[in-house]
DNA sequence: CCCTAAAACTTTAAGCTTGAAATAGTTTTG
DNA sequence: CAAAACTATTTCAAGCTTAAAGTTTTAGGG
């Protein structure tokens, strides 16, 4: 269908993009993994606890537990354990959502803000070396090609 | 430091970088997310089983418990749990390691590889959905600057 | 031979993750 | 207004993941 057809050996585009698919996972689940271990080590907390702190620190006011879900795209219940441990370290607190009684929402505490200050700064850094391989112009390239699929793709909501 | 720089607004690049990471990740994981319900969906199985399967695959002849955490990078004790679960399935079984009784080696049963061949055409077709946002142009030249990024990292002896 | 170090695994504790079921509180309807 | 439908969240069961500790076997000296 392509104009482009090569027609002397003529590999399927499918396997280019299994091929795409593959790297993207390793590179992606090896820089996940060192990032982990950089926050384990030096800050003693987890990707995830990590994720919700920058959620929450992009909205200052505070967010209910489904508004916290649907921004990570995980499920409730998942939630529901990670905050139980942020509220524990005294990085997040629970409030009252005012009119309806199921619900409550969560905000960083100052203790959690300070915190999660130190912790970006350092995540922001070693992206940087992680991905140190690519210029601006070539990361501006990729990504502007990853949000064209995101918005294709158009699955769950996003 | 660049000769490229822009010198009204000088974005560091360390934020394109990060943007790119973000992108990068939010890709990663709402395909794997999806790939993950489509195998539990379809074939009952799980993203790591799969992994598992497809190392297995390309290793007809087996793989040692170490050999196979080593390929997939990923925990020695993680692989036990796996594999345990793979056995009852009665997808993959263990063959003792002749002339060393503290390792064991594993490989794909007759089910195990027709089990997998079906998981493996499904799992190439559903990723060439997934990306068909990219032309195998496209796709390859991602692919370059990911196994750039890979090499130059140089981490974890790949 | 014996003793110690190293190797190949498995087990364990703690945390993440999901989908489904259970709770509790709200809203809609007849 | 009471029953039904819906929402917000938590609880649960199962599986994945890792680091650290424990087991069994092998390999190397002495």
């Amino acid at each position: 269908m392509t104009l482009t057809e090569d027609h002397t050996t003529t590999e399927p585009d499918s396997k280019s993009r299994l091929r795409l698919w593959l790297r993207l996972l390793r590179v992606t689940r090896s820089i996940e993994s060192d990032l982990r271990e950089k926050l384990r080590v030096d800050h003693a907390t987890t990707l995830p606890r990590f994720d919700v702190m920058a959620a929450l620190s992009r909205h200052r006011s505070g967010l209910k537990m489904s508004e916290l879900s649907g921004v990570l795209r995980v499920s409730n219940g998942n939630v529901t354990g990670i905050i139980e441990r942020l509220v524990e370290e005294g990085h997040v607190v629970r409030i009252p959502v005012k009119g309806d009684r199921r619900a409550s929402a969560v905000r960083l505490t100052a203790k959690g803000e300070a915190e999660f200050s130190r912790q970006a700064a350092a995540h922001e850094a070693w992206i940087d070396t992680a991905l140190a391989g690519l210029d601006a112009g070539e990361a501006q390239d990729m990504a502007e090609r990853l949000s064209a699929l995101m918005t294709e793709g158009e699955r769950h909501g996003a």
